[in-house]
DNA sequence: CCTGTTCCATACCGATCGGTATATAGTATG
DNA sequence: CATACTATATACCGATCGGTATGGAACAGG
């Protein structure tokens, strides 16, 4: 449960709680939920399950913390992506902040919400449910601003903004997919071109 | 290893395998490989468990022929998709035929097969290895198609039948993302629409 | 009928799953 | 030092995983 400590008291714990939460979160990225398993994710974080579940509740909790981690850390290019002048503007920022985020060498290869919400999952579709509500949340802002881009005239006649803001949530699920099966960088970002190319106007 | 009896001899089975085989479809398809387990299975096949070990070999073999009656019987409208006269129609093939398998009332929401590659598999990643090779033949046809296009100056200059193909199989396979996370019919038809829309031509 | 063969039903296998009980080690306060 | 408290280490829990051994039931050919 994690009670903060007004004074330390008791036995300092040897690890830190930020590195180990990056670690579990590279492991449920490479995973998904169901396949990360306890045994795999206290390895990656260096502690022993006690430990675990002492600090961060049960698997489903961990994830959650994860979760936040991920918004904060990975898809923190999606709130400038959204201050973009232009409707264009803004999906290219986004198209070129998920192809970077989803390339990286050092990280796993697809989107975790992707990753979270394809898997029919058994015992745990309020993770599920958990992650669906994020992204209605991402997509309602991306939606904001699609609307606003209408009011300037930014998107053509016969567009509306909600058709757009789906298109271009799709185009990146899409993505994820593809990278999740290897694609190379140099696929992506002709895709990103692709996808740039057909956007209307300019 | 279900050899073929030249003149049946012994108690004869009680139950059809075709039919049991469509019914592992439908977990595999609703649960992944992995979230599939033997027991969900054997319930839902109408079997016992060595009757699914005995017919179907084991849980990979069994996923292996769901995977056959998959793209026999679902994914047909791709090669009628193909035969489209331009790739525009070709695209919108592709699109509504997709469209409407996901969204059968009857049948799981998403693709087998974006299901089966996002999740990063522990012991299975032969399965995903397989999944994304006859993905990969699948995009290969989509690919040849969209070159004859290119020469039948069906595509305009400045896009490759590469970036062409590569980009519709990422709305596609968005699209699974969207219908796996539970998206409407209404909003899968206006994501048709709106990449029709964007496609060059016409 | 008897024998051989195949299928079904039940119970079981070791391994792993998420989660925890218990005991010991290490710190702060008194 | 003693006490209170917390973290770690080890071992364990019942449940479930994929897969199988065993015994009886249902058919064929003799």
């Amino acid at each position: 449960m994690e009670q903060v400590a007004t004074t330390s008291r008791g036995r300092p714990r040897e690890f830190d709680p930020a590195q180990a939460l990056a670690a579990a979160l590279q492991v449920f990225w490479r995973r998904g939920y169901e396949g990360a398993s306890i045994s795999e994710l206290t390895e990656a974080m260096g502690i022993t399950r006690p430990s675990l579940y002492a600090c961060f509740g049960n698997k489903e909790a961990l994830f959650r913390q994860a979760l936040d981690l991920y918004e904060t850390e990975k898809l923190c290019y999606v709130k400038t992506a959204l201050e973009a002048p232009t409707a264009r503007g803004v999906a290219e920022r986004l198209l070129r902040g998920s192809l970077a985020m989803q390339c990286s060498d050092s990280e796993p290869q697809g989107c975790l919400g992707v990753i979270s919400t394809v898997a029919g999952v058994t015992e745990a579709d309020c993770i599920r449910d958990e992650v669906l509500k994020r992204r209605a949340s991402s997509n309602a802002a991306l939606l904001a601003r699609f609307v606003q881009a209408k009011e300037e005239g930014d998107l053509p006649d016969g567009i509306e903004p909600e058709a757009m803001s789906c298109y271009l949530s799709t185009v990146m699920q899409g993505m994820a997919v593809q990278a999740s099966g290897g694609a190379s960088r140099e696929t992506l970002e002709r895709l990103v071109q692709t996808t740039l190319a057909m956007w209307p106007g300019r």
